[in-house]
Parts: structure tokens; C-alpha cells; sequence
DNA sequence: ATACAAAACTGAGCGAGAGCAGCCTCCGGT
DNA sequence: ACCGGAGGCTGCTCTCGCTCAGTTTTGTAT
């Protein structure tokens, strides 16, 4: 029953991030609702979408968390992305004819799986539900473009800090964090690996976070320990994040 | 009337993109040429779309450069993006209430205005549409996440070559280059931006991949000297760009 | 021809982060 | 109670790319 609690309130998390942008009608809701029918659990080690495999789906997160990454011939990986509950998944991967990355989970995940075609075809019937796809697949891109300004022009400590304010912003919206922290089950390879650094200088940037007083990420728990003073040391901006508004209706 | 004819190709551009993914039917193709109405010049200096303000337009080019970027309080700016003919520019910056990034001319540059109620419209009158400009912004979507991997786990020199090949294929797809090599009116301070290195660098690194008989960038011309040494020795991988087969009719 | 600015290029020194090698700690399985 | 493995942590060395401080070249206006 905690489960079923859980899920009614994933399941109107995604309608809630759809409709901050665009005001859905009942029809809208339903159809939205309808794509949630094939429900499937993941775990840890088995991939949810495969970098260059064709016939792929898409997915939305009900609970776990899920990175998306591309790996390089040469074996290294870059984490592109970390999803969380009420995000999308894969969606580029249902778009395009052969998935450009890969997605597995980190945690065990439960998710609704959705087909091209079902998706395509609910926007033939609304719209309104295409545009906020649209919407929610450009704010998407707002958080690779901001990860990307952070690899390209942040230091390691900045770009440490900044990706788990981010994260703390995220989760705050799906109301599993707040100002004082969140619980992350990243470890610090993950870390490395979305960050562009090496787990060996994660290690040496979250020591330096936690004895400068900034933040402490300790078994799975990330406490900001002076949020205001973190802000500004990584000026960090959340334009990005609070497109929240409804701009048709 | 060289002009005029250069305007026709270009505008048939963007539908021949767009088409490529869901077959367009001629309204849908009428109201797509009719979002071409607002056709404007722009000049170097002056942005197109600027960070932090609201009620921004969206573009697409029809001749000239543009960049992409967003600029950091300390000053420092990373180029998230260049935009060619035929590209769609400030997508964001119309579905979000506040541009989270800035554009501007690189070169003189024609552009259609496309204002946010009229595309929003369009879609509602033909949600193929709708599903076509999704499929565009999630190839855009790919290109900065093969952006974000070349700068978290790439060298310098993998960097420069990879971007530099990617900016060839975009071209030669719209007719404005060859292996052989493409005009770009790019300088070393813009590639450096991009690439999240300095000019200083930037210029050796250049000198080692023409050292090396790899690619030349000179006078504004990149030529390729060994297109298959320098594709196989950065790993470069079109998949995220040949996304070009209709799926949906 | 001359003047000037922007872009291209070079050299020397330095530092952030990588690479390597190894130890410690926690936790689940038998 | 013991074992094994994954994740966390540390020290040392080295290198890639930055910084600073120039010079040279190219293009444009006079």
C-alpha cells in the first residue's frame, strides 16, 4: 500500500511538471494517464536502453534513479545525465531510428514504459500534450547545456558543487529534498564519471567541500551545510530549472 | 537574384530537414513556409536572442554563423553551439518565460523571425508538425550531449579534430561542404570557447593536427588532409547526426 | 604607402587534475 | 566468525593545458 501511495503520487508528478506549461484538459490528462499502463521494475546492472540499439523505449520514472551516459570505443564513459522520479527517459531514443546512449539503473527503479508509437500518436489526438513534451524535452536540453557550461568552464570544485546543488533543486521539485540535503545514492565513481574527473579527485573535492563547511556527502546523504554561501561561491542560477510558469492555455 | 535563389534553397532546407523525419503533407508544408514571413538581417555584435530576457524570438538561419553561449558571472563564456544555415536558433528561449542563453552573428546573418504564438499555433493546427520540431530539437538535444562527452573525456587535440568533423558533416548536409573540407568563419577565440580551452591552445593544437597531416585550418578554410586517419583517431561516430529516415507518415 | 586593430602565433613557467599504487572500512553472503 | 568485494580514502609523481607576456601576420581604412 505504501507502494500504490507512492506511485498515485509519480504518476501525477509527470502531469504536474506537463501542466506547469501548458494547461492540460481532462481529455489531455487522460491520454497522459493512459501511457502509463505497462508498468516494470529495473535493476541495478541490467540496462533500461542500449547505445545503438534500434526499437528502443521510452520511459517514466516512477521511484529509483536511472543515469543516462555514452561510452566511447576507447571505454570511457561520460554520464550525460542523472534521471530521477517523475523524469523522462530515452525519449530521444524512441525518436530516433538507433539509440544515441545508453540507460541503466542505479537503484531498483520502477518506470512505465511507453512506445513510439503510442506517444506519437497521442499527439496526434492532443496537441497541446505534443507542445508540452516539447517543453519538457527543452528543459532537458537547459540541464545538458548547464553541465556543459560546468565541464567546460568550472573548476573541479565549482563543477562538484554546482551538479549537487542541481540535483538538490531537482529533487526539491519531486518533494524528495530540501535546502538541508537529500539522500544520493551516487557513489563517487558515478560522480567522477558525470563530472568528467577522476573518482580519486572526487574524493580530494567532497574532502574539500566538507572541511571549507560548504557541504558533506557521507552514506548515500548529501547535507548542505551552508546552502547560501554554496550558492554563490558556484553562482549558481536556477533560471534554468524554474520554468514553471503556464504560458498557454 | 542570386540572393533570392540562395533564400529558396535554404528555405526548402529546413522543410527537407524536418520532412526527412515525419512526411510532411503540403499544408503542413504551407504552414511551415508561412512562418518564414519575418525574414531579417543581423550583424556581427549585435545579438539575436539575449540571456535573461523575456519575450525573445526564435530564428531559423537561412545564410551566415551564429553562436550560441552563455556567459558566467565571472565573465568567462562557454559556446554551447553554432548555428548554420538551415538551423533552428532560440527554440528555448520562446517555450521558456526567460532565454537561458544568449546568440549572436558571427557573421551577417538572414534569419526568419518565428514568434512564439505562431509556432505554438501551427502546432495546433497540424501536430505533425509539432512531432517534426520535437524530432529537430532532440537532434540538436544530441549534438550538445556529443559536445558534453567530447569535453568531459576527451584530449584537447580528440576535442578540436572531433568538433571540427562534426561541423563538416552538419555542412555537407546542407550543401556547404565536402571531405575535402568547408568554409568557417570561425577564429581561434570562438573555437576555444566552444571547446572549453584557451586561443593559446587552441592555436598549438591546430598546429599539431596540420603537423601531423591530419586537417588544416587556415584563412577560414578547414581542409582535411587524412578524413579517414583523423575520423578513426578521434573515435567520430555520425550516428547521432544520420537520423534521417522518415518513421511516422 | 601608412597606420591600426584584430587575429594568429610563440616561449617560459606553473598548477590543477590525472595516473598509479596501495590501505582502510563497510556490508552482505555463507 | 570469516571472507570477499565494492566503495572510500591517501600519497607521490607527472603531464596537459593555463597564464602571462610578448611578437608577427593579416586585413582594412585612410
Amino acid at each position: 500500500m505504501e507502494k500504490s501511495s507512492l506511485m498515485t503520487i509519480q504518476g501525477s508528478s509527470i502531469a504536474r511538471k506537463l501542466g506547469s506549461f501548458v494547461a492540460l484538459s481532462e481529455t489531455e490528462l487522460a491520454v497522459l494517464e493512459d501511457l502509463h499502463r505497462r508498468r516494470r521494475s529495473f535493476f541495478p546492472g541490467r540496462d533500461l536502453v542500449l547505445q545503438g540499439q534500434s526499437g528502443q523505449s521510452a520511459y517514466i520514472l516512477a521511484s529509483g534513479w536511472v543515469c543516462s551516459y555514452k561510452i566511447q570505443r576507447s571505454g570511457s564513459r561520460q554520464i550525460v545525465d542523472f534521471q530521477i522520479p517523475g523524469d523522462f527517459l530515452g525519449l530521444r531514443s524512441i525518436l530516433f531510428r538507433t539509440a544515441d546512449h545508453s540507460a541503466e539503473p542505479i537503484t531498483t527503479v520502477e518506470a512505465s514504459e511507453i512506445h513510439a508509437r503510442d506517444l506519437l500518436q497521442a499527439f496526434g489526438q492532443t496537441p497541446k500534450l505534443a507542445t508540452a513534451v516539447l517543453w519538457a524535452a527543452s528543459r532537458d536540453e537547459a540541464m545538458v547545456v548547464e553541465h556543459l557550461v560546468n565541464l567546460g568552464r568550472r573548476t573541479a570544485l565549482e563543477r562538484t558543487a554546482h551538479f549537487l546543488l542541481e540535483l538538490g533543486s531537482r529533487l526539491k521539485l519531486v518533494g524528495l529534498g530540501t535546502n538541508e540535503g537529500y539522500d544520493c545514492p551516487l557513489s563517487q565513481y558515478l560522480l567522477a564519471d558525470a563530472l568528467g574527473l577522476t573518482a580519486v579527485h572526487i574524493n580530494r573535492v567532497l574532502r574539500e567541500l566538507r572541511e571549507e563547511g560548504l557541504l558533506t556527502f557521507k552514506k548515500g546523504r548529501v547535507t548542505f551545510d551552508n546552502f547560501d554561501a554554496l550558492v554563490t561561491a558556484v553562482d549558481f542560477d536556477t533560471t534554468y530549472l524554474d520554468q514553471d510558469r503556464p504560458l498557454l492555455n
